[in-house]
DNA sequence: GTGAAAGCGCTAACAC
DNA sequence: GTGTTAGCGCTTTCAC
């Protein structure tokens, strides 16, 4: 049997209000013994111990609950991220509950675990679809998003600065004398919104990204970027792409490899860039040019807005960082 | 508010046990009237009922709950492992909690925590120290791990049989002509269990692995490799190791890059081989040649465990399959 | 076939 | 300074 407070009171012949008090720390403000909390203390460590969770949240005490929601775990983005909520979340004194959704569109069971456990709010880690969404707003239950979310209803969504990132690059690439684009991504959230974001920057410039070297690829972020790059490499003519912007590191890392596939030498023959910066994105090889998300940054964006609760509006989006490496250089040096 | 079954009872004029009866199908065993029960399920949709898990826990219903931990989030291997464990557990109908330690040694308060939810396991992600682990035996909760653990208590570890899987690859190596191995990890439970597997066969095999080729950094696996690497390739004279083994995938994908910025070119002048096989070994360049680890039948296992309770005793390790692929090839072909 | 009542472990308002 | 009591939402005897 667990040991409880009342087990505490017994055996010190106190009452459990008491033992409660002291051990929340609420004992010496209302005036209590310092004695009498100490032997109470000294008591409940040498029985080990420890409150019970589910009795602390059914009476409303306790540390508030964060649900957190992670659409795939597989792509390489999501072990930092979590890791840095983790920290954060910790720190900050949540509870953290984890749903792993098996599909990218949750199961009703998946959303029914989370409603059950009744969270202060819910953190979406990663971009993603936003259907499931609707019975946490129908509760007020406030969902923040790290990354991108789509359709209704809207998520507040903590961004890194799509715009901005890819002006970076592009302005490095474009530097360099890169004149013939090409974009690589999944087809989801990210992908998609990349996608839009790079083309149009790309115009601004009087470049143009033709359709045939807009790849979105109905697969998870590695596998895009490997059939994409070997897809890219197949192209024929002579008026192959020198530069391919990726949607994230984990589609250039296949990239890298897919255009290696077709006999393309990087950066040699064709310059390839990442964004978000993965620890991963240095040991490529060639080591990726990327586009440092400011991640810390924006786990702490998310945890405040879930502390401002129901009201909060999504922040700025957070301007990322470039980061030059052996990916990217001029066009055709061979 | 909330809604909760006394909700419910109120609205339909009913008493709130015949609620619980209806909405956990205990209803109709009892005998109640079929058209009362779907009266209460219509109704409880209708208010966008969800039973409260804190009050079900806290009365000892409601599904067990496997607290996972998980020491280093930011190793490419927990990813993958993390989606399987949630994967399975959910559908053998068990409650998950995450618990993230930010150190590989876990604060008292991470434990804590655990402690609180009052889990009916712990499932440890990965291997690491086992310190932490007491608290859980001295109560009774079983704590399985998936990886290898170190120091007292003894946690129940499901393994992959690291024996085969080396056999495999050195049995690779050694066929193809390589005499001349190092090793490369990072200092933890992972690499110094994999080193002395590897140093055994290697011997078994009359080849020595001198110290200078066996390296255990202090650091995490990606940097390991990298430095690793680096350091290897800086080594004088002229016997350099034609084949590096490594810890783990993630290790070897730091190797090749290390190498790579040393000057030498994999597999020319030396073989790399991986241990794993994570979907990123395969988008390696050049590829990674790796062992498979069976992880899909390994959190099987390690859920048959939980499900057998306390007196359960370890499995034997999964057999590992070799996948070669381009990092590996004859000793020094340049 | 249905309801009343007790209790899981904890906390807080209210005694004394 | 400390104890008594009620109740969070749910399930489960036990009674009718």
């Amino acid at each position: 049997m667990r040991v409880t407070q009342k087990d505490i009171a017994r055996k010190l012949g106190l009452s459990p209000s008491l033992v409660s008090r002291a051990l929340t720390g609420r004992a010496a403000a209302i005036g209590a013994h310092p004695e009498t909390i100490e032997r109470i203390r000294r008591e409940a460590r040498a029985l080990g111990y420890a409150p019970n969770a589910a009795a602390r949240r059914l009476r409303g005490a306790g540390p508030p609950l964060i649900a957190i929601v992670a659409a795939d775990m597989e792509d390489p983005f999501f072990g930092p991220a979590i890791a840095e909520v983790v920290r954060q979340a910790h720190r900050a004194g949540y509870a953290l509950t984890l749903a792993g959704f098996e599909r990218r569109t949750p199961y009703a069971s998946d959303v029914d675990a989370l409603l059950q456990n009744d969270p202060e709010a819910v953190l979406a880690v990663g971009s993603g679809e936003n259907a499931w969404v609707r019975p946490f707003v129908e509760r007020g239950i406030p969902v923040v998003r790290i990354g991108v979310g789509s359709g209704a209803p809207a998520t507040i969504d903590v961004r890194v600065d799509e715009e901005k990132g890819f002006a970076l690059l592009i302005e490095l690439l474009a530097g360099k004398g890169h004149r013939a684009f090409a974009f690589v991504g999944a087809r989801n959230e990210v992908g998609e919104s990349r996608l839009r974001v790079a083309r149009r920057l790309l115009q601004k410039r009087g470049l143009d990204l033709p359709a045939r070297r807009a790849l979105l690829l109905d697969t998870d972020v590695l596998e895009a970027g490997l059939r994409g790059g070997e897809q890219l490499a197949r192209e024929e003519g002579r008026d192959w792409p020198s530069a391919i912007l990726c949607s994230s590191d984990a589609v250039a890392l296949g990239v890298l490899r897919g255009v290696a596939m077709g006999g393309w030498r990087v950066p040699e023959h064709v310059s390839i860039t990442g964004f978000d910066d993965l620890a991963l994105a240095r040991l490529a090889n060639p080591p990726l040019t990327s586009v440092r998300q400011p991640l810390a940054a924006m786990v702490a964006d998310a945890l405040r807005l879930i502390h401002e609760g129901r009201g909060a509006r999504a922040p700025a989006p957070r301007a990322p960082e470039l980061v030059v490496r052996g990916s990217t250089d001029f066009p055709w040096k061979c």
